[in-house]
DNA sequence: AGGGACATGTTTTTT
DNA sequence: ACATGTCCCT
């Protein structure tokens, strides 16, 4: 085996060679942390340390598991598949799989995503005949994970008034309609096995027993319950090295809890903290700007990262009149960057919100340069792929009612919503499955019912012998979805979609190492394995751990059924996040999408105030902090070339805003910066006019406004303006001249109720009062636009 | 059941 | 601007 350890750096090494005994890495962008990562475990095993057996290393998306997978595979000779290395969710599931039983689940459970999850929810909501205007799904869906997420069952919800109440209630009737049908959504993964190890004493003390080493990537994005996960398994003795940088955390809107960082510190003891501050990857310059800007951030960890390389060029900054000239600057640069032989997709274009792209695709285009757009619709998430899947799933579980409703009448068949209700309330007064309750249905509805009862049963008893990319196609075509895409006159791509999803049932197969006749429903018996899937009794005793046959998962995976596997594969890992792949294209993505990447030369765009940092990031706690983080993380994706642009006007959600250049700019530092288009000093704004060439436009003035267009139900915006800087957006001066508040007065606002003046500032229109809202706290508000009436 | 009018929301996203 | 959802009509 080649030198494991050559070419470390100091740090990095001693990283890699910490005892099995807490430790904290904290790792710079850029600074090699997957390096460490893999190279750590490839070194415990080369010494003895540890053997595959023992490790567990855990990742947040399926692309990190995977590249750590096969980069140790490349590193040493061993068979990484069997080895527990995956995500949180995957581990999780992988883990339930196997002791289904005991985590009071059936063995084919199945997977609901975000989606399936929404509609599982306004089901139920529909059934018990909650408003929904009241009480809107998606915030039920907000609720219900944020509980889980902090480990909360419905008992364990504070009930501080009606409206929570209501929410608990129906997160209570929402997870026993999940038991009822054999469903868990992703949260519920990670609860469930988090509850399965706490509930259980033997079974908690046999994988303690062995995950002696569990190595944790990307530390600082762990939710609550991921904490509370590791440190069960954790238990004592086993050691934890969590790899991360606060600095980094761009997260905390879905959950994530950098302060999981410091309580592994305390809560560990740990005493080994090492900071992985060399930079492998920007020059100077770049680093330096990073450097900078994250200084004003408190309460960090505390890194500064550094370079060998030489400064290299400044950053170049540069202002436009509008967002499309904005994309005129950029596709020019990029024409220049690349007749200087820089490969397209070394370039990549950032923004914060995905909206942003429009502008950029469409000057592009115009241009003539090949692009990609990064996110949008994976391939697992498209309208016919779910609809085959969901048909899968009703093969392997009738009581999925989320998958029968998707396609109980799709294609259409007759089955309108009036059979359907009168299916829902059969199935509740039974307390059965829709597809149970179909018997119990009379009439005409009974009849169409019954022959779609008929269909899927034909489709069950068909493919039971059948391998599973068979399955899949066998599916497709008696579900008659494939004939309906024939039939459509945009289906052509969908049928290919649905073709891919019979190839990725083959990939899948080869994948997991089953021969491809193994039948697709039956748990697939390798050679010296057993496939008996319970290693602990009913009544907790573990009975076969140190039998010969140990049906360890571990050597073992066989556990779930291909099909259930290939289900569990879908929702799990929804596909590829990028357009289409094929030709050198220059890169287009938002901020977080860029995290962990890297390129040549980075345009950091719309550096505006509103957009970036976002307005909305105003009214979270440390949201100004974690927009910093995100600037940050945008910086440190560039190697050599770095652009920063904005807007002073720019087209969004059909009106055009004003907006002055991000903050961000004033905490960079001077010396780094080349400034392509004049300086003008902040507050040079406010005073009047400027003198740059193509302020063509009334700083005030509200773009289509009064321009005809669309009559009365114009829609009004509210600028909320943070920290005291004011944001011009949308100023109105109709409104101003109404303006006569005085400190104290009770006034209302139509979207945050009731509240009271307890400052004013500025006059005219760039007057501004902060309320003190019962409901929402303080804020401020730019009275030129937000609606606030006087009540007296 | 399907289509047109009308309303509404629009930060970031993985599993 | 634009996409998606809802309602109501045929």
């Amino acid at each position: 085996m080649p030198e494991l350890l050559a070419n470390l750096n100091p740090e990095q090494h001693a990283a890699v060679t910490l005892p099995n005994e807490p430790a904290l890495i904290l790792a710079g962008a850029g600074s090699g942390k997957t390096r460490v990562l893999i190279t750590r475990i490839a070194w415990l095993i080369q010494q003895g340390l540890a053997s595959p057996m023992t490790i567990l290393a855990v990742t947040f998306t399926n692309k990190a598991a995977r590249e750590m997978m096969s980069r140790l595979q490349a590193m040493m000779p061993i068979d990484t598949r069997g080895m527990w290395i995956g995500t949180f969710h995957g581990l999780c599931n992988r883990m339930l799989r196997a002791h289904y039983r005991d985590a009071g689940l059936p063995q084919t459970f199945q997977i609901l995503d975000t989606a399936d999850q929404l509609s599982a929810i306004k089901r139920l909501m529909k059934g018990l005949n909650v408003d929904d205007e009241k009480y809107p799904p998606k915030n039920l869906q907000y609720f219900i994970n944020n509980a889980k997420e902090q480990g909360l069952r419905p008992k364990d919800v504070d009930v501080t008034d009606n409206f929570n109440r209501k929410f608990v209630e129906l997160y209570e009737a929402y997870d026993q309609q999940c038991q009822r049908e054999g469903v868990v959504d992703f949260a519920e993964l990670l609860l469930r096995c988090y509850e399965l190890l706490a509930h259980n004493p033997p079974l908690r003390a046999h994988y303690q027993a062995r995950f002696r080493d569990i190595l944790v990537d990307e530390f600082q994005d762990t939710n609550k319950l991921q904490y509370a996960w590791l440190k069960l398994l954790a238990g004592e003795g086993n050691a934890i090295f969590a790899v991360g940088d606060d600095d980094q955390s761009i997260y905390a809107f879905r959950g994530a809890n950098v302060g999981n960082m410091r309580d592994f510190e305390n809560e560990f003891r740990v005493k080994h903290m090492i900071k992985l501050e060399q930079n492998y990857r920007s020059h100077g310059h770049i680093l330096d700007t990073a450097n900078h800007l994250i200084a004003h951030n408190s309460r960090r960890l505390g890194k500064n990262l550094r370079t060998d390389a030489g400064h290299g060029e400044p950053v170049r900054v540069y202002e436009a009149a509008t967002d499309s000239q904005e994309a005129g600057f950029i596709v020019e640069e990029i024409r220049a960057l690349i007749a200087q032989g820089m490969a397209r997709h070394e370039i990549a274009i950032l923004y914060r919100s995905n909206a942003q792209s429009r502008t950029i695709e469409h000057t592009l285009v115009n241009g003539g340069i090949p692009y990609k757009v990064y996110g949008g619709l994976r391939f697992f998430e498209r309208q016919e792929v779910k609809h085959a899947l969901a048909y899968l799933r009703l093969i392997d579980n009738p009581n999925d009612d989320t998958a029968f409703s998707r396609v109980v009448n799709f294609p259409a068949r007759g089955i309108g919503a009036r059979s359907i209700e009168q299916l829902a309330d059969a199935a509740r007064l039974y307390n059965c499955s829709m597809a149970a309750a179909i018997p119990y249905v009379t009439g005409k509805a009974g009849t169409t019912l019954g022959s779609f009862a008929n269909l899927v049963a034909k489709m069950r008893a068909e493919t039971a012998q059948l391998s599973l990319p068979e399955t899949v196609e066998y599916t497709v075509r008696l579900s008659g979805l494939a004939e309906f895409y024939q039939g459509e006159r945009e289906g052509q791509d969908r049928l290919e979609n649905l073709q891919e999803l019979v190839n990725a049932a083959t990939a899948f197969v080869s994948e997991q190492g089953y021969g491809m006749d193994t039948p697709a429903r039956s748990i697939p018996l390798r050679p010296g394995a057993s496939n008996a899937p319970e290693i602990v009794s009913q009544d907790g005793e573990i009975e076969v751990l140190d039998a010969p046959t140990l049906t360890d998962p571990a050597q073992n995976p066989d556990v779930m059924t291909p099909l259930a596997g290939f289900l569990s594969h879908a929702s799990l890992e929804a596909g590829d996040n990028q357009a289409q792949a094929g030709q050198d294209a220059v890169q287009l993505m938002t901020v977080h999408a860029a995290k962990g990447l890297e390129f040549s030369a980075v345009f950091i765009t719309g550096l505006e105030e509103g957009l970036f940092p976002h307005e909305n990031s105003a009214m979270e706690a440390d949201g100004l902090e974690e927009e910093r983080r995100l600037m940050y993380v945008a910086i440190t994706r560039a190697k050599e070339r770095l652009y920063l642009s904005f807007a002073q006007s720019r087209l969004l959600h059909g009106q055009t805003r004003y907006n002055v250049r991000s903050r961000f700019f004033d905490e960079l530092p001077t010396e780094t910066l080349k400034w392509l288009t004049p300086k003008v000093e902040a507050g040079a704004r406010w005073g009047g006019r400027s003198d740059n060439a193509g302020w063509g436009r009334d700083w005030f003035s509200r773009g289509g406004n009064g321009g005809g267009g669309n009559s009365g139900g114009s829609r009004e915006r509210d600028a909320y303006v943070a920290d005291k800087t004011p944001l011009p957006n949308f100023a109105n001066e109709q409104r101003a001249a109404e303006a006569g508040f005085r400190v104290g007065q009770d006034v209302f606002h139509t979207k945050f109720g009731e509240g009271k003046i307890t400052a004013l500032e500025g006059s005219g229109t760039d007057a501004k009062a902060q309320v003190r809202f019962k409901r929402h706290g303080e804020k401020w508000l730019a009275l030129a636009v937000a609606k606030l009436q006087a009540v007296d």
